[in-house]
DNA sequence: CAGTATACTTTCTAAAAGGTAAGTACCTTA
DNA sequence: TAAGGTACTTACCTTTTAGAAAGTATACTG
């Protein structure tokens, strides 16, 4: 496996690569929600338990920059910006949902509740 | 979505769960190779360029914990230790393989050469 | 009895990721 | 003119991840 680089980034293989555009903490959480209905700011922090401030913004941003998600933003007062996912980032939608099964699989296999999960 | 612990960790969700069993930047490296064939130590070494000893051992032990990889030890000298996938690692290969995709999808999207990977 | 081969193990360090808390900007409304 | 509501931004700190380099154990071989 040759290394490349993008970005100013060496990477070593396709699997590095994605990770590094939809990983992480918070990427996938913002993307599953994301993925079916239009969010403003706020819905998001409320809708994805945990997340600071500065990492929705900074993960939104780069979500944005990576082509997965769209801003709007509207020029009133208070401010109101909607986040919704693009054809790009639809392409991820499937991906998330294996490794989201996956995830429930393993669970499952060492005796974790996963009722709660739609399948 | 609810919260969860195991082995002293709280998760998020199940792709932060899946994640911390495949994820990093070792672990999938690794079982690409162990997915058809046993190899040595000093295999993986050599089949997996820029990876340190300390990285090498420290996954291996892990994904052996998780049960995706048996470690076979000889007892000769020098030492000789056989690392090979599990039916429960053989469980992940489709989901590596459809992230592996997805890395190669986004790198043609941006430009990057591809064609030393197959499909 | 020094050298070799293999599979680790350990220590120290650097970089990346993420958390906390406080602050900013803007216009409207009371 | 102060307060409110929303969407950020910034500074500082902690934790996690990974890299580099050196060391260990073992038995065979010349």
């Amino acid at each position: 496996m040759p290394d490349f680089m993008y970005d100013g980034k060496v990477y070593y293989n396709p699997v590095e690569f994605a990770m590094d555009r939809i990983g992480g903490t918070w990427k996938i959480p913002i993307l599953w929600r994301v993925k079916d209905q239009v969010y403003r700011y706020s819905e998001l922090k409320r809708a994805i338990p945990h997340i600071s401030d500065k990492m929705l913004t900074s993960q939104l941003r780069e979500l944005q920059n990576d082509g997965f998600i769209h801003r709007e933003v509207y020029a009133v007062v208070p401010p109101k910006t909607e986040y919704s996912i693009t054809e790009k980032g639809k392409l991820a939608i499937p991906l998330v949902t294996a490794i989201r099964n996956f995830g429930i699989d393993l669970m499952e296999m060492e005796g974790v509740d996963v009722s709660h999960y739609g399948r």
